[in-house]
RNA sequence: GGAGAGGACCGGGCGACCGCUGGUUGGCGCUUCAUCGCGUCGACGGGAGGAAAGUCCGGGCGGCACAGGGCAGGGUGGUGGGUAACUCCCACCGGCCGCGAGGCCAGGGCAAGUGCAACAGAAAGCAAACCGCCGAUGGGAACGACGGUAGCGGCUCCGCCGCCAAGGCGUUCCACAGGUAAGGGUGAAACGGUGCGGUAAGAGCGCACCAGCGGGCGGGGCGACUCGCUCGGCUAGGUAAACCCCACCCGACGCAAGGCCAAACAGGGGGCAUGAGUCGGCCCGACUCGCUAUCGACCCCCGGGUAGGCUGCUCGAGGCGGCGGGCAACCGCCGCCCUAGAGGAAUGGUCGCCGCCACGCUGGCAACAGCGCGGCACAAAACCCGGCUUACAGGUCCUCUCCGGCU
RNA sequence: UGGGGAUUGGUGUAAUCGGUAGCACGACGGAUUCUGAUUCCGUUAGUCGGGGUUCAAGUCCCUGAUCCCCAG
């Protein structure tokens, strides 16, 4: 198994609507600030939530396969979420299917603590060394000129 | 037993743990006078298909438009039924294919008009005539008999001899006018087929039979149509899924339709005298009435309306069973049942056992048995129905046809 | 959800009213050249699939496939 089997102790892999991204503006709100990492499995694109927990989105293009690809797909998406959301940081995570083959839960929940592990560590990168704190696309006070 | 035709149906099963979602219901928190509502944690029992697909037709439903009718545009096309409707379904008619069970196709009109037919061919649509056949009739040429006649000339002038027509007739030749469409060859297609007569040669020119067309009469059928008899003229080509004519049907747009609530920002009107009223579609303006208070902002109210939310949203031309009508499609009556309602979009994830299929190994003469490994289709609701079309691993059942074997 | 368009050799593209599917580049072979390039000659290979109408279909009709675009 992937989750241990007693990970009960804060969530035990319940997937509320909140742990979603549900809006175009979320989505676009997360590309225009996006930090992105990718394999051969998925390519994810986050910002930092500003919540306590991660939230998932979908984007499953029609390239992905037919309907029924794209729903499998994108459950095997929100399983890998739900079992391991425990470990992930707290950003939205928008996620995209590289391949058209259909992966297993292994291969896709890899790939998805993997990249979203770097992902926080490029965070964290971006975050400390400007040292201004405020954190948005302010751009540094430096005189360029 | 083999080969095939038509139709109906299923399209994995059981279980464990963890999730999602709509319903019912319980606890807690927020809010409220309360209900309601929101959040959260539970419980119970629901939760993709035969095609949910493609979006090719038809309807319901929705607001909008609309007197009636016509034009334009689009669709349909054997007949009779079914249906809310259809390009669908059923039955029958006709044509083609198949030994057969059966399958496929489609309206009428190119004997209203316009158009098209490459190449080949003499000629491609109304008749003409390239090779050919004939040349009867007309024309030309040669020969023959009439006839060595008429006529002319000579002489020995009864007469005889020499020269020698015209004309029509007959035979042969020419193929000029003309006749012909049988044969040749081209083509997808060339103005019926076979035989006999007929002719100069031929031809429906005549006749017999056959094919096909039209009319009449009679039988059958609601009808498409069909059967029989008879008469006629002997034929009037193909293509309308070419333009078109004829008949019938269609308002266009679509649940992101439509309805309700409604934040922030901006803006409109008012509270507030730059007011109210009249003229006027509106602004400006004019007139009448009212009023004499510094201006502006904050603030408050109203309506439109964006984000967003709710609704439309699932009980329906509904399903199952029985009885009755009908060849059938289908219809009527009675009884029972409620069976998905999502919205960045749920209906799942992982595992175990069973089932089916293929492969490998072992055992066995073989049927088969055991083990291992792999696979189990196509395709997912998006307002709802009726069809059509297309995709599909594997499997079940029913009816029928042909061939072979045995009894 | 609704609407529109496209599909022709390996690639890019023509084809009037239905009548021999052309052109360019490419590839291959040959000639010219000492060799290569250029040039010349020749060859190769095609109407998205399946049905239908027609004597004949890239073209007309039906049905499917793939791709692109537009509107809300």
């Amino acid at each position: 198994m992937v989750a241990d089997p007693s990970g009960r102790e804060t969530h035990r892999g319940k997937f509320p609507r909140a742990s979603r991204l549900l809006r175009t503006a979320e989505f676009d709100a997360t590309f225009a600030q996006r930090l992105s990492a990718g394999d051969g499995v998925l390519v994810i694109h986050a910002k930092p939530s500003g919540l306590e927990h991660p939230r998932l989105g979908l984007v499953v293009s029609r390239k992905v396969g037919n309907a029924v690809r794209r729903n499998r797909w994108k459950r095997l998406l929100r399983a890998a979420f739900r079992l391991n959301q425990h470990k992930l940081p707290a950003m939205d995570l928008v996620c995209v299917p590289r391949q058209r083959d259909e992966p297993t839960l292994l291969e896709v929940a890899n790939s998805l603590t993997r990249l979203a592990d770097k992902l926080r560590q490029k965070s964290e990168r971006r975050a400390v060394p400007p040292a201004s704190g405020s954190g948005e696309a302010v751009p540094p006070p430096q005189t360029g000129c």
